[in-house]
DNA sequence: CTAATTCAGGAACGATTGTTCCGTATTTTT
DNA sequence: AAAAATACGGAACAATCGTTCCTGAATTAG
């Protein structure tokens, strides 16, 4: 039989997503990403097959990894108006602390590459039924217990938390630096609930 | 002396508008603007220098046509609320009927290039504070009318407008088509005012 | 007409793109 | 120890990238 691989696929994976992340599709060359994973080219191509299979396989990691991350959040809270502003700070703290901003990997794919790649269209498609699902059952709990006003529907509110987390990733992803600026933003979608 | 230019330089721009809005800047290449705005290579360069000149000239010039755009409309609105909403509902629409979605030419630029292009980044800064402006003002004057509640500041509302408008875009530019989906999204934002 | 200037088209540039392939080293199982 | 299988580094691939340059034709002003 053959030798083991030296290298941890996942590991390699999580680098894939640093880089693309950073530069994006069209912006990371095939050096870009024999240097940052530190494999060699034809690791590389053995493993992964090509750039945009292994962009997409590295797109989904991150999605899965974030999904469980807000769900894992909203499922243990007691309180989920007060879960729902910590995953907001976290995204605003995110911009405003990396030194490199990155925004998020999902929304920069999205508006790259959406349109013009079915796999990747599926990818943001899924991500945004399965975090609106996620908000949403985050919601009626909230309302259940009273925590959360019931005046609202459950799904428009969670469509309207989706929405504006993408706008924080997009002013994020511009550089946008001012704290009060994504103060501002939060108070007033926290003024709604 | 010399002969006449035999194209409109602006009308060369809002073609590579077109086209870069629709590629983005990577995904343009030079064989796509040569063909795309019906000019030699030639004279193309002769014109606008090079493709990172042409691109952030036709972004100041999208960003000035769409100032002008909703500044107009705002400026000439006797119901400031009902305004936004059209504002909103045309970008809304411009998402559900464009066979081919492009988004926010801006929007997509931020996500692209900001981080990598000082000029881009300035332009998209700039942008940022100036629809602002124009919101608060006119938020402010919808306030004094007593059109729209008090109880907000008008800082707050503006950059919220924005950051939803923001949002909203990258759903359209992901090729988001459900009716609504955004229906819920504007349910929500208007219900703060 | 002449001179000046800009046009369009295409050849050509070196650099970089994503990808393939080969020779060798290494590790595993029989 | 032998055989099988895979990792590895690096050379090499054709294609495309953005850009420059050259050509001759076209149009203008004097």
């Amino acid at each position: 039989m053959a030798r083991t691989k030296e290298f941890n696929e996942d590991q390699a994976l999580d680098k894939a997503i640093e880089i693309f992340w950073h530069k994006g599709y069209n912006g990371t060359s095939a050096q870009d990403l024999v240097t940052h994973l530190e494999l060699s080219r034809s690791s590389l191509y053995d493993t992964f097959g090509d750039k945009q299979k292994l962009f997409s396989k590295a797109l989904r990691r991150y999605q899965k990894q974030g999904e469980d991350n807000i769900e894992k959040l909203l499922d243990e809270s007691t309180d989920i108006k007060a879960t729902l502003t910590i995953i907001f700070k976290q995204a605003v703290l995110e911009s405003l602390e990396d030194r490199i901003t990155k925004g998020c990997f999902m929304v920069n794919s999205a508006v790259e590459l959406a349109m013009h790649d079915e796999e990747i269209a599926k990818i943001v498609s899924d991500n945004r039924k399965t975090i609106e699902q996620i908000f949403f059952k985050a919601i009626k709990k909230g309302q259940n217990s009273g925590q959360i006003s019931a005046q609202q529907d459950a799904r428009i509110l969670a469509r309207f938390i989706f929405n504006n987390y993408s706008g924080i990733r997009v002013l994020a992803r511009a550089g946008e630096k001012d704290k009060q600026f994504y103060g501002d933003i939060l108070k007033a979608i926290f003024f709604i609930f």
